[in-house]
DNA sequence: ACCTGAACACCGTTCAAGT
DNA sequence: ACCTGAACACCGTTCAAGT
């Protein structure tokens, strides 16, 4: 799933891949089909040297995809420090669906490069996972929302953010969405 | 958005245009980036007569695939006359996520030729909006979910339908979400 | 009016040759 | 150990010629 670190990169390696990846994100989010040949030409490395690192569109995608979630992830940790349980997974949402905006041209890359998964769940068991999780639990722990939801529930509840028109009134149609998901999260919760 | 009818087609033509539709049915629910020129091979057609009927990808999945979902949104009207507004509405979506499973390879196909939107969203105002309509309403009306619910709501509430595989509990994982949605829809709801 | 199939363009993938 | 870029394969799209 990630890259061995067994035999640490040589050194013009990690800058090729890095730059790869640099350029890979800017084309992606600008163009969710942008030809693979013309990243790696504006990265400056040849053919082989790209497929050498990625051997497939999917492993591209994911890797960048999955760089840029993890930095919405890394404040469900802080927001759980500054509010109570629910304002944080609430704001939570928010930001993520506001990212989800935000990156439009690469989750559509991500759409169309994974096999049968969508958007989050190609990512597997990582940061997202892990974020939801302490989202949840505070949440559970007090009382704010129903028992027994897993993280696996909660992506799925919220996949329609990925299904959202970045152009036009996206604010409003998230808005309900998430309202309306909070709501289906609270029934059942002991606080009632 | 549909295909013009003022000329009524040749008979040879017609024939042609039905032959690729059922071939294409076949082909992309088995490999959802089935090639065009096999399925145009498949259904006896050069290739030339392939894209003066489909000009592109994406204009011979949607419509593959608005032809599918039209059978469930079919189903709507006979479950409000056998059953109350909500389990008329639970059936539905049950009806509806069997189905996502069993095509799970045309919403790949699908997921990938539409630009923006997925699976349901890619249809526009058609059968599937018709349907949900009449489903909301006749809950509204009996006070058993929220009012003000429209039909973009629900159908982003159920997006994360086409994110779960076909294969393992898929049966478990849409029960859940399916529960949970109609959680969020009760929540408010007069009759409570 | 519609069909055919060869020709073209484009892009992903491989591989022999280089450092 | 890694890089390069030409060569190859595949697939979508077009178009001159046919009925």
């Amino acid at each position: 799933m990630q890259q061995r670190n067994d035999p640490p990169l040589r050194s013009d390696a990690q800058r090729n891949r890095e730059r790869i990846l640099e350029v890979a994100l800017a084309e992606l989010t600008r163009s969710a089909d942008a030809p693979l040949s013309s990243i790696a030409k504006k990265a400056g490395v040849g053919q082989g040297t790209f497929y050498r690192h990625f051997p497939n569109r999917e492993s591209l995608v994911l890797e960048v995809y999955r760089h840029e979630v993890q930095q919405v992830s890394d404040t469900a940790c802080q927001l759980l420090k500054t509010r109570t349980p629910d304002e944080a997974l609430r704001e939570w949402m928010d930001r993520l669906a506001q990212y989800a905006m935000a990156k439009a041209g690469l989750a559509d890359a991500m759409r169309k490069a994974t096999s049968a998964h969508g958007s989050l769940a190609g990512l597997g068991h990582g940061p997202v996972t892990s974020a939801v999780e302490l989202l949840l639990k505070a949440n559970e722990e007090a009382g704010t929302i129903r028992p027994g939801v897993t993280p696996d529930d909660f992506v799925l509840a919220i996949a329609g953010l990925w299904q959202i028109d970045p152009h036009g009134d996206w604010h409003t149609r998230a808005g309900r969405l998430l309202d309306l998901v909070m709501d289906g999260l609270r029934a059942g919760a002991p606080g009632a």
